[in-house]
DNA sequence: GTTTAATATTGTAATGGTTACAAATATGAG
DNA sequence: CTCATATTTGTAACCATTACAATATTAAAC
């Protein structure tokens, strides 16, 4: 069991600081992943952010501090976040995935119009039928409109 | 309210049995959509087999029996069940959409090795903090190993 | 039945997010 | 510093889906 270690990956509250770079650092470290530059900023836009981005926003908004950095480097670690197991994908949309660094059991509600993704509580489900059945990942996604975009209409 | 029309996709029990093609063109007339040949052996398929196939794997059945049919009349034709709300859509994986004609409230589990996606009963879900979200559509969706594969494993 | 307009289907080119890959660069142990 | 290993880069390839223009079919009007 880690103790010294930032509070996990839970859902956001107003409370919540920021992760600074140290303790992504440190964070990335106790996962095996070693903690390269691209790799920091990648993980604090995620965990700092968490507006569920394409890997292609990641990319565009981290060129503007890092002009050389390369799109598939972004995939790329991506890629090793997921199969460390530090981020989720989400599939909401056929032809996007979004990367969310919070692992606590959250639902996504997607709105059609304006694009954005917002995280849903789940104060409870239940299922039946999946005796003998191994479940390693479970999403809840909705799509809809959210509150403004509702308005707007 | 209609009554004279066959009962509505629900999900699949024992006794169900499948739907004839004389229904699926009286079921699609109702629902607004000209029951075309091509149009009723894609909603028999749908319908009738409820393995939730690709576009590709429904264009690889119906050409052994419609050798003339086309790829792309197989994507107009879902996309216009999806438009008209005859069947969904399911996101499981990125990388290929898979079609459902059941519509009640149910969700999915993929098999990470046989590929084979299963319907799930869903008891109970309770959300909460999406007051003023309008929800259009809801999806659950699970992965992992199923009975028989994780046997073998 | 013939003409005409609307709809459905087809084959193929284009799209776009993602992955593969090989070359270049950076890192770290000895 | 030197060498082996890991990371990053740029670009080509992949592939499910969509766009599109041409062709075929259907249904209505005459
Ligand atoms: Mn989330
Ligand atoms: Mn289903
Ligand atoms: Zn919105
Ligand atoms: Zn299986």
């Amino acid at each position: 069991m880690v103790t010294n270690m930032r509070a996990q990956t839970k859902l956001r509250e107003k409370t919540d600081k920021p992760w600074n770079l140290d303790e992504i650092g440190q964070f990335l470290g106790q996962q095996g992943i070693r903690p390269s530059f691209h790799r920091l900023k990648i993980f604090e836009y995620l965990i700092n952010e968490r507006t569920h981005p394409t890997a292609d926003e990641i990319y565009e908004v981290l060129k503007k501090e890092i002009p050389a950095i390369s799109r598939a480097t972004v995939y790329n670690t991506l890629r090793l976040f997921f199969d460390r197991k530090i981020v989720q994908v989400l599939n909401i949309e056929k032809n996007e995935a979004r990367y969310d660094a919070t692992l606590t059991w959250h639902g996504h509600f997607k709105c059609l119009l304006c694009g954005q993704v917002y995280d849903v509580e789940i104060e409870s489900l239940e299922l039946s039928g999946l005796d003998n059945y191994q479940v390693l990942e479970k999403h809840l996604d909705l799509k809809g409109l959210c509150p403004s975009c509702s308005h707007k209409k």
